[in-house]
RNA sequence: GGAGUUGGCCAGAUCGUCGCCGCUGUUAUCGUUUACGCUGACAGGGGAGGAAAGUCCGGGCUUCAACAGGGCAGGGUGCCAGGUAACGCCUGGGUAGCGCGAGCUAACGACAAGUGCAGCAGAGAGGAGACCGCCCGGCAAUUUAUUGUCGGGUAAGGGUGAAAGGGUGCGGUAAGAGCGCACCGGCCAGUUAGUAAUAACUUGGUGCAGGGUAAACUCCACCCGAAGCAAGACCAAAUAGGCUUCCUGAGGUAUGGCCCAUACUGGAAGCGGGUAGGUCGCUUGAGCCUGUGAGUGAUUGCAGGCCUAGACGAAUGACGAUUCAACGACAGAACCCGGCUUAUAGGCCAACUCCAACC
RNA sequence: CGGUAUGUAGCGCAGCUUGGUAGCGCACUGCUCUGGGGGAGCAGGGGUCGAAGGUUCGAAUCCUUUCAUACCGA
C-alpha cells in the first residue's frame, strides 16, 4: 500500500477550489469545517484554507496544515474520489495534536457516509 | 552561603516506522543534433532562527533618470577619536546623572548671529520689578510713641510661579545693595598634559555683563538621485491589432444623375512589440571554522580547512520507545548581507562587586 | 513579500501645522411648548485622545518604540 503524498493529491489553483465551495457536502465541528465534492478522478484530493485572522502566527498555521496533511495521507485509501477543503476556525490553535486528530477522524467518517449515501 | 553586575554559549538528545523538498550518483522508458531533456525507481547526503519577526537604518544587486561635476529645495545625523563596504551601528575616551560597589544611563554642537514661545498666578517673565515689608523727610492727629496721608530711598525678608537676574559670611548704611572685602562659583585669556573632546594650574584679568526652550524656526559641520526581486533579463502559444513585401490590377460598399476621383474592404509570406505560460535572477558570500601575528578594544593581517535550505498554494512533520529537574519559552527562510529594536522557559561557563560566617 | 495611510465621546469627523481651554453633527438624559405622538427650543451628562517611554515647567499635538485596522502592487 502506497502512503505517499504527491502533488496530484492536492488542490492547487483557484479553479480547483471554486467548484468545491459552490456545491459542497459539509461536515462541521466547532473548530473545523470540511467541504467535499465528487471529482472525476480515481483518487481523493485535499486543499486547505487557514485564515491569518483566526491563527495569528505562521508556526500555528503550519502546525494545523501538517496535522491535516498527515491524517489525509494515512486515510487516503479509505476515502472515495472526492475533493475536500479543510477550513480552520478560531480556537483551534488552543487544541493539542491528539484532540485535532480525534476531530478529524470523526469528520472523515461523516464525509464518507454522506458522499456514499 | 546569599544578593547582584558584565560578557559569552546552548535552544532537548538518541533509536525505529511512514511521509515532504532540493542536490549527487546509478539505472529504466520515451524524444531527438551519441549528449541533453522529460518521467519513474534505487542508493547516498543535506534541509529554518537567535531573533528567521518588526521593517527602524546602512549596503550589495537591478531598472529608470541624469551623466561622472557644482548649486538650490527637501530629508537625515550631531561630545571626541578610532573601526567598518557603509550606517542613525560598534569600540575606546571625555563630560553629566544614578548606584555602598562591580557597573549602568544620556538626540551630549550652537540661545555670547538673528527671530519666536512661556496659559493661569504674580508688583514684575528678561538689560525686569515697589503688592506687603524696611528706612528717611514733610504735614495732620493724638494716649509721645504710634497711626494716617503725601513725596522719596531700598531687591535683605514675605508672597506668586516650573522658572524672579551668582552663593555664604563680614564690613558698611537711615534702611539696603558686589557698594567694599574674604572664600566658593562663573566668564575671558594664558600655560601645561592630551591626536582631540577635555582636564589641571600657588597664572593673569573681570564684580558678574551672559535665565529657560533648538525632539521651536534657525545657524554651523557632515551625509543623501528615485524605486524596488511583484526589481529586472530571456524564450514564447491562441486571439485581436501594427508595419513591410508579393498576389489580384479585379470585385464590393459609401459620396454622386454619370465618369473621373477619394475613403474603406481580400489572400499569402515575413518582421517587430507583447499576453497566458515557462526559464533565469536563486544562493560562494564584505561567508564560516581552527591556529597564529598586530591592537586596551571594536577590528584586522597571514596560513590551513569547509560548502552550510533554495521552495513557488510554498518543504523539517506525525506516531511509538528510551532518557533529562523540566512534554521543552519566543517563534517558521522567500533576493542576499551588516546593524538596531521588540518577544523569549530553562540551563551552562568566565570575570568582578557587596553582605554574612569561618580560617 | 514589498509599499502606503489611519487610530480622539455609542457612531461619523475637527483640533496636531504654530505644545497650555479637547470641540462639531447625529444619538443619550431632563425640562418646556402639545390632550398625546412627531417636531422644535432650552439645559445637561459622557472621552485612559490605540499602548509604553522620552523631550518640556506643561504633550491629543514634538521624538522613539510598540499594537491594531484599512488600502495598493501578481
Amino acid at each position: 500500500m502506497n502512503y505517499s503524498f504527491s502533488r496530484e493529491l492536492r488542490l492547487l489553483t483557484p479553479e480547483d477550489f471554486q467548484p468545491v465551495f459552490k456545491n459542497a457536502v459539509p461536515a462541521v465541528s466547532p473548530h473545523l469545517t470540511l467541504l467535499a465534492r465528487k471529482n472525476t478522478l480515481d483518487h481523493p484530493r485535499i486543499g486547505m484554507a487557514i485564515p491569518k485572522k483566526h491563527i495569528k502566527h505562521a508556526v500555528g498555521r503550519n502546525r494545523i496544515r501538517r496535522i491535516v496533511r498527515e491524517q489525509f495521507r494515512h486515510q487516503q485509501h479509505q476515502l472515495p474520489a472526492i475533493d475536500i477543503v479543510v477550513i480552520a476556525k478560531a480556537g483551534i490553535a488552543d487544541l493539542s495534536n491528539q484532540e485535532i486528530n480525534k476531530i478529524l477522524d470523526k469528520l472523515w467518517r461523516k464525509l464518507v457516509q454522506r458522499c456514499n449515501g
